[in-house]
DNA sequence: AACGTACATTGCAATATTGCGATGATTTTA
DNA sequence: TAAAATCATCGCAATATTGCAATGTACGTT
């Protein structure tokens, strides 16, 4: 029924999942890849660059603010975006470590 | 309108949020990590260890498959399912090359 | 104070996802 | 050949996501 029976699985399960959603779209993909780039963005500058509409654009941000990718400050009228490391580190190490695995399959 | 225009977006960009989305529901993470730790799983076998229906499972091992990241063979009546080695080689060195990144953030 | 700028939020339409019962297809077994 | 086992597909309901126009909010400028 459309909803994630998220209370059958770990806390790791989900966490690894949840991160993996927020980076399941090419707009917030490209978003993180511009802070890698530029170091520090608003929310214009990623309108210009990526083409989508103002308040998408700012949808896509929230849900990158909500697993903790990003972090935005205000700064006057507008909003400084940037990467934030704790949970990048977080990103990295739990990627890291779910994909270097020595994998033995010996089906196929 | 539900749609992702993936048109403005770079090949890559599509790729790695199209992986990013496949890994992002902890079913789909729970099913993975199965396969890390035996090897080779049935359908049925993630039925049992999942709980969620089997029409449910073999759905979420359909998205699996349709991004490359494991494969099925018909073996008799069952169908054998494991990780395809190309495609987690690929997959491992995206990720670790889009988070192995030196952050020069100086605005937080 | 009035206006402009920058961003968030709201409300909506279109589409996608999640989950499952029922059913179909395929292979093995009796 | 009939029955059983295993998995895929269909069809449906509930919910989530994507995208945008309109509007709201907060700060700076005049």
């Amino acid at each position: 029924m459309g909803v994630t029976k998220s209370d059958k699985f770990t806390e790791e399960q989900n966490r690894l999942a949840s991160i993996a959603k927020a980076l399941g779209h090419p707009a917030r993909i490209a978003i993180i890849q511009q802070l890698k780039e530029k170091d520090a963005c608003n929310c214009g500058d990623f309108v210009k660059e990526i083409g989508l509409a103002q308040p998408t654009i700012s949808q896509h941000l929230k849900e990158l603010r909500n697993v903790g990718i990003i972090k935005g400050t205000v700064e006057g009228t507008s909003v400084c975006y940037c990467i934030s490391h704790d949970t990048w580190k977080e990103c990295r190490e739990l990627f890291a470590e779910w994909f270097n695995v020595d994998l033995g399959c010996s089906c196929c």
